[in-house]
DNA sequence: CGCTGGTATTATGTATACCAGTGGGGAGGC
DNA sequence: GCCTCCCCACTGGTATACATAATACCAGCG
């Protein structure tokens, strides 16, 4: 019989060791630059367990869901390493991604608010007339939000779900995929015609602007990215 | 040297303790029923190591990847329990499988042999002319397995990796889902468009026609899936 | 000098011990 | 009779202990 329900939602604070290592790792991994060199990158339990100061039990309960999501491999006795996608893996990721922001897109045409649409646009604001090669790390990022932005928009957690996992594998590739010769102008140009079928809801061509656009990332991948494998 | 080759010499196949659990937890979640009773179902851990034969350690790393794949939810200190989708949660799974699958159909008129295509028709030789209704529990299990086929055919790991997860939610729930009035005959009927359409290689139509059968199961299921939740 | 085989070391897989919330049930008061 | 509160059993969370495969290294033999 608490009197007053007070505005305190965040009833349990608790957040387990499994959850904190699951993060640390992801950051770890992210940023661990595997597609930087050759050489295998192996995590080290004890080590990780001993630098979060906690026991490995958490760890190896984190390391196993990062598994199941594609982020490492574990090898019985021989330790787990951080997984370096080939060139194929990356353009069935891409194709993946594709499909479910194509389909981000339809739900964004038929549901979304005007309002959430036109901050789409509003991202872009920054570069508008300025040539993109200027600031390419930045836009890089932009790039990505954008299209986490139209999943995010189509309000179906499970598309979010799911893409953000590749979302994630396409961070730790980026840096030599996009940049190269003028993808970047051409990018630009692909996302406000996207911009502008969303604003129109026309749901056909949203949709198939969107996955043309991933699909042609997918294709150039194919056709440049050797330094993969 | 070495006097002959030794025939066989495979591998010792050493599959670990957390992988038989995370395979013997699958079974036990799929066919715990949770969609036929209200009441929430708990899985012990202690009681589930001792039927394995194992201690809780690896049954814990298989339910922690069972977690991040969405079939359990723990709550700690209080238990770990079968998840039960909601309608609308079902409703996002089953577009989020249309995205997948349509993607999968666009692959498919690229990149399929004819023989494999026509592997999707003799699927259903056994239903021709036949009324569906009469065998409704094996033309589910057939229905399922069909649209797995197509995701299969389309050569994508990735797209078959995350399409698996979906389908056996899908197993899960079926029974009601599925064989409501009429909608065995429409199912048949979309399928045969939809083998017609790969046949002839029509990308743009097979895609379409794939997210509309999906969709529209979505559509049911939003309509008259009332025992969910 | 190179190869085979044994051994020490180390890290992982697994088991077990211990800790900390949680919730239910019973004792006791109103 | 009912409500309250407290105690304790139970459950998952975490730490630690133990067994064993993998690796490196070394010795001895051919």
């Amino acid at each position: 019989m608490s009197d007053a329900r007070l505005a305190v939602a965040p009833i349990d604070n608790r957040e387990t060791f499994k959850d904190k290592a699951y993060v640390a790792l992801r950051h770890v991994i992210v940023s661990s630059g595997v597609y930087r060199s050759r050489t295998d990158i192996r995590l080290d339990e004890r080590q990780l367990a001993q630098d979060f100061g906690i026991s490995r039990t958490p760890v190896r309960e984190a390391m196993a869901q990062l598994e199941r999501e594609g982020f490492v491999r574990s090898i019985p006795r021989r330790g787990v390493y951080v997984v370096r996608k080939t060139k194929r893996e990356v353009i069935e990721m891409i194709t993946a991604w594709a499909a479910l922001e194509s389909m981000a897109a339809r739900l964004i045409t038929e549901t979304a608010t005007d309002r959430d649409i036109a901050g789409l646009r509003r991202m872009f604001a920054t570069f508008e007339g300025d040539k993109p090669h200027a600031r390419l790390d930045e836009y890089s990022e932009v790039n990505i939000a954008f299209h986490q932005e139209i999943i995010r928009l189509s309000g179906n957690q499970v598309l979010i779900t799911l893409a953000e996992n590749l979302f994630t594998h396409m961070r730790m590739i980026r840096g030599q995929t996009i940049g190269e010769d003028d993808r970047a102008d051409r990018s630009i140009h692909d996302h406000m015609n996207i911009i502008t079928a969303l604003e129109a809801r026309d749901t056909r061509r949203a949709e198939e602007l969107v996955r043309q656009h991933a699909l042609g990332l997918a294709a150039h991948v194919a056709k440049h990215a050797d330094y993969l494998d």
